[in-house]
DNA sequence: CATGAATGAGTCTTCATTCAT
DNA sequence: GATGAATGAAGACTCATTCAT
C-alpha cells in the first residue's frame, strides 16, 4: 500500500516541524529575522540545533516557509469566500469579515506577514515573492471578477474598472485592520466591514 | 552677517554627510538593512570607515537619519498641500496628485520606507515609530479635516466618519501607487488620482 | 553514584578550558591584556574564536577568570600555612618558604598577578578588586594575629602593632622575591627566609 | 650668543608640552593607558591633535615622557636627601619622610607610576625598563651604602647584608605609603618613618 | 606653523552551519 | 537518527596617525 507504513513516522516529522515553525513565528514576530539565532529557535522549540536543519536546508528557508505557510492560510480562507456562488454583496461582506477575522486570531503572524512582503523586495523573501505577488494578484482578479458580475447584472454602477474596484476594497481593508491592530480601542472592530461597503456603495458627492 | 563663515565648512560637510545618505539610500532599499555592511557604504561613497562614523554614531544612527530624512520630505511635501486654503475637493485632488509624483520620483526611497515603517515594530526603527506613526496620524486628520469641512458645506454627503474616509482615501491612494510601482506598463499613471475620486465620490449601487 | 556521568563530558570541557586559560596567562604576561588578542589566544591555545567564547563571555571575563584562577592559588596556599597550629615563628618561616615557592614556581604567573593587582583600579580588574584586596586583607590580619599571640606568650616584643609587622614581613618578603625573579643569579633564593626573620627578630641598632 | 634668542619660543613650547603631560597625568592615572586616546588628551589640553604630535612622537612616546618625569622627579627628591652628609639614621629618616611626602603630594602619580613599572615588563614601558630599574637599583645601593657605613662606625649590628636592609627598608615603606593611600583614614600617615625604623632598629624576639 | 578632517588597520564578537559521536 | 560542540567568516566600530590647508 502507498500511505500506510511511512503515515507514522511521516506525521511525526510534520508535527515537529509544525512545532519549529509555530516557535519560529512568535520569535520572528517579535524580534524580526535578524535578531533571531537559529539556537534561539532551536531551544525555544525544544530541538537540538541539528534536527532544526534537519527539517529546514537554512535559516532562509525555514523563513520563506514560514511565510508561505501563512500565506496559504490567509490567501485560502480568502480565496475560499470569494468563489461560493453566494450574492456579490454578500460575497464582498464576507471577504472583509474573513479578513478582519484573519487580522484579529493571527495578529502577529500578520504583522510579520506584511512587514516582510510589502515593499521589501530585497530582502529574505526574494523567492517567493513571484509566487506571493501571484496570489495577491489571484485575490485581485477574483475580486474584480466579482465586481464585473455584479455590473454585468446591473447590481453596480461602473465607477470605476472592476480590477480598481478591488484595489480600493482590499487595501481599505487592509488599512482599516492596521488601525484596529494598533489601537484596538480606538477603532471599534466588528462595523468596518459596512464602513467600508458604506464608502464604497454610497456616493460621497451629492449629485 | 551670521552665517557667512561657518557655512562654508558646515556646507561642505553637509553635502558629504547627504552624499552617504543617497548611498545608503540605494543600497538599503536594494538590500535591506541587514545585507549592507557599513565598509560597504563607505566603499560606495568613496568614504572611509572611519569617516562614516564621524558624520553617524553608528550604523542604527545612520539608518534612522536616512529614514527620517525620507519622512521629512514625503510628509512635509504632502502637508503643504492640504493646508493651503483651497476648495475641499481641489486639495484632495492635490493631494493625490502629489503623493503620485513623490512614488514615481522616489520609488527607491519609497519601497524603503515602506519596508520599514510598516509592520515592523520590532526592527531598527523602535526609537522613531512613535514620530512616524505621529505624523501619518496628522495628515489623516487633516484630510479628514477637510471631509468634515466638506460635509459642513454639504458638499459631501456623510457616509462615514470623516476619518475613516481619510483613511480609506489615503490607503487607497498607496495601493495603486503601489500596484503602479510594481508594474508600470499595466496601471497607467497619471489617470489615477481621478479614478480615486470616482470611487470616492460616486456611489457604486444604484440607489 | 552522583558524579559519574556528567564527568567525562564536564572534564573534558574543563581541560579544555584550562589549556584556553594557560595559553592565555603566557601570552598576557608578555604582552600584556591590550596587546593580546583573541584571535591569538585561540590560535595557540589551537581553538576556534568561537570556542573561547563557549569557555569565556568575553575578553574580559577571560582575563578576570585568570587572574582569579591565580588568586585562588596564591591565597590558598598561603593561608593554609598560616591557619595550621604550629609554632608562631615556625608559621613565619613556613609563610615565607611557601610564598617563596610560589614567585619560584610560578614566575610568569606572578609578574601578571602584581601588574594588575597593584596601583590599577581603572583597569580590567575593576570588578575583581575588592574581591582580591580582601583576600589580601585577610592574610595580613592572619599574620597579624601570628605576631600578636607571640607577643601573648612574651614570644615576641612589642616594637610595634601586629598589623605593622604583618605589613613589614609580607612586603619585605614580597620585594626579595621580586629581587630574585629579576636577577636569580645575583640573588640567591633559598636563604631569604632567614635573612627577613633576621633582619625582623634581631634589633638592628645596639642598645 | 647662545641662549637669549630661542629661549623664548623654547620655552613657551616647553611650557605647553608640559601641559599636555600634565593632563596625560591625569588622564592616565584615572583610566590606564588604553583607555585614554589621544584626542582625549588633545581635547582636555586644549592643543589640536596635530600639536601633540609635535611634542611627542606618537602615543607611546609621551607616555614614557610622562613616567620618566615622574621617574626623575621622585628619584632626585629621594637621591639628594640620602647624599647628603647627615648622620646615618638621621638620613633613613629623612628619606622615609621625604618618600612619605612624595607619596602624599603625588597620590595619582605615584598609583601610575608603580602600576607601569611594577611587575610589567611587557608593556608600554618596554623601553625604559632598564633605565628606570637602574635608577632604582641607584636609590638601594645609597641606602645600602648607608646601612654599611653605619655598621662600620659601629652604630649598626650586622644583622643583615647592607643592600638586604636596604631593600627592607625601602619595600616596608612602600607598603605602609599604598596602605595609607588606599585607605587614609585607618592608617594614620606621619607616624610611619618612626614604625618602620622602630622595626627596623629594635629586635622582635628577645634575647 | 597649527589644525583637525580623513584614513583604514585591527579588534571584539556573533551566529549560521557542519559533522563526529 | 539525533545531538550540540566546534568552526570561522563577516561585521560594527575605535583610534593612532597623517597631511593638505
Amino acid at each position: 500500500m502507498e500511505t500506510g507504513k511511512p503515515s507514522r513516522r511521516e506525521r511525526e516529522k510534520l508535527r515537529q516541524r509544525q512545532e519549529v515553525l509555530d516557535v519560529a513565528l512568535r520569535l520572528f514576530s517579535e524580534k524580526g529575522f535578524h535578531n533571531v539565532s537559529m539556537h534561539e529557535i532551536a531551544k525555544e522549540a525544544e530541538f537540538a540545533i541539528g534536527t532544526l536543519y534537519k527539517f529546514f536546508r537554512n535559516k532562509e528557508d525555514l523563513y520563506q516557509a514560514l511565510i508561505m505557510q501563512l500565506s496559504d492560510r490567509f490567501h485560502r480562507a480568502l480565496t475560499e469566500v470569494i468563489e461560493g456562488d453566494a450574492q456579490e454583496i454578500e460575497k464582498l461582506r464576507a471577504y472583509l469579515r474573513v479578513k478582519a477575522e484573519l487580522f484579529r486570531n493571527n495578529a502577529a503572524a500578520i504583522r510579520l506577514y506584511f512587514a516582510e512582503t510589502r515593499g521589501a523586495r530585497f530582502n529574505v523573501m526574494a523567492g517567493l515573492e513571484r509566487e506571493i505577488r501571484e496570489r495577491r494578484g489571484n485575490i485581485l482578479l477574483s475580486l474584480a471578477a466579482i465586481f464585473e458580475q455584479g455590473m454585468n447584472r446591473k447590481r453596480f454602477r461602473r465607477v470605476a474598472a472592476p480590477l480598481h474596484l478591488a484595489i480600493a476594497l482590499d487595501s481599505m481593508a487592509t488599512a482599516f485592520l492596521f488601525h484596529w491592530l494598533e489601537e484596538p480601542q480606538t477603532h471599534p472592530f466588528p462595523e468596518e466591514p459596512d464602513t467600508i461597503l458604506n464608502i464604497l456603495f454610497k456616493g460621497l458627492v451629492n449629485p
